[in-house]
DNA sequence: CGGGCAGTTGAAGCTCCTCAACTTAAGTGG
DNA sequence: CCACTTAAGTTGAGGAGCTTCAACTGCCCG
């Protein structure tokens, strides 16, 4: 049914009968808000895709501080460490309900050997990744808050974003921490701006969700930086 | 001859023919130091590897800032766009003269295809790169620019760190300006700061060539971030 | 020997973080 | 359903760290 996502990811590309067996193969699983996948450093035991809901992978520093290295949206695969006999980089959890797939260390070994195909999906999904980091790298090293704040927002709109007759929702809760967690911040400063784009309208709240009222208004932050040359 | 960097890179655990197959259509090139290897925005035509020599992937942000991605070091593939048919994500400028070995993205595919071993090994890749950036973006998020700038230098020592009788010498010229564009900092910070260690002579400057005398006390600032509580 | 690029150093100002107090919202149990 | 508890968010003030601006120095290379 809901599989659908795994076609157009992981198992992109595969005949019928290979995607019937990844199925067949696949332990399946639920997990509730707030549930735990994995946790850092333990020995990848599987690589996992969900199916539905949405996961937050989490680093946190001996000192302290927590780092969200990204929301996971259904279809797109995780803890490929599995592949390698290495360890969970990070901490997965739900951050609604879950369903989940997992293919185990072993079994996802075999199958990559079988088929290629399934490799490239990988390195699809990791090209991927290494791309956002290369960019969230940037924006940390040269832009200001705000501007972060707006595409780390636009960025969640995109992926995630529900239309609805407010604007578009992201529809999971997301508070002011996990923004400032996602772009190298403080809450402190994530909820002056929050508040700042609240009464001009650009945004609302609505049941701990958050709502982008005016998606033109919050992507133009990021084109008055330099306070442009005079000319 | 000095090909072995590949037996432990992209060509690890393919079997003495594969390898042979593999190394006869590889396109072989030598590139002078500040030669450019690719730039970014161009269709990845092919997937790369150094076989002696660093090279620099550099990203330039339309407003100017430049962003070191990754010094990149023999035996590392890079340019892995290529299996996707996507592109460059970075420019790829040789710090000194290189010896390059490519593979056009029609041939690396079919190799993959025929050799699920290679896939895996540019997963392995894929994957060091991306913890090296979850790495990276803890640092940028959660530490001052002194930190940054010791945990570069100790990992440029650790991957291309040459014992001298003066201590640990970084074998290609590294300006100011780089490390500042590595840490997400500015020449002027990163050069206040490297004088400063200078006369505590846990550096030193030879021939253009960063030189650290006393590895143990550049990593010793690391460990006292907080100023410690009281008790 | 002179030009130019890389590096040095000082001073000023601003962004952002920290600290702290308070407000609002959201669960929890009687 | 309402008092109570706890978590999440708001807001102000102060100050540290960093960037920016600017001027100067030293070194390499032609």
């Amino acid at each position: 049914m809901s599989d659908d996502v795994l076609s157009e990811g992981l198992l992109n590309g595969l005949d019928e009968e290979a995607t019937a067996q990844m199925l067949r193969q696949a332990e399946r699983r639920t997990v509730p808000a707030e549930g735990v996948l994995f946790t850092a450093g333990q020995p990848a035991r599987a690589v996992h895709v969900i199916v539905s809901g949405v996961v937050r992978l989490v680093q946190v520093t001996p000192s302290g501080p927590r780092i969200i290295i990204k929301y996971v949206r259904p279809g797109e695969a995780f803890g490929s460490p599995a592949l390698l006999d290495r360890f969970y980089p990070t901490n997965a959890i739900a951050v609604t309900e879950c369903v989940e797939l997992q293919w185990s260390s072993a079994t996802i070994k075999s199958f990559v050997n079988r088929h290629p195909q399934l490799a490239l999906n990988v390195i699809r999904d990791l090209e991927t990744r290494l791309r956002e980091m290369e960019s969230r790298l940037r924006d940390l090293s040269t832009e200001p808050v705000e501007q972060r704040l707006a595409r780390a927002i636009l960025k969640l709109v995109e992926t995630f974003g529900q239309r609805t007759a407010e604007g578009v929702e992201i529809p999971f809760p997301v508070s002011r921490q996990d923004l400032a967690d996602l772009i190298g911040s403080t809450l402190h400063m994530v909820s002056r701006t929050l508040r700042a784009w609240e009464t001009q309208r650009r945004i609302r709240r609505y049941r701990r969700r958050l709502v982008i009222a005016d998606i033109e208004a919050v992507a133009r932050v990021l084109y008055r930086e330099p306070p442009a040359e005079h000319e």
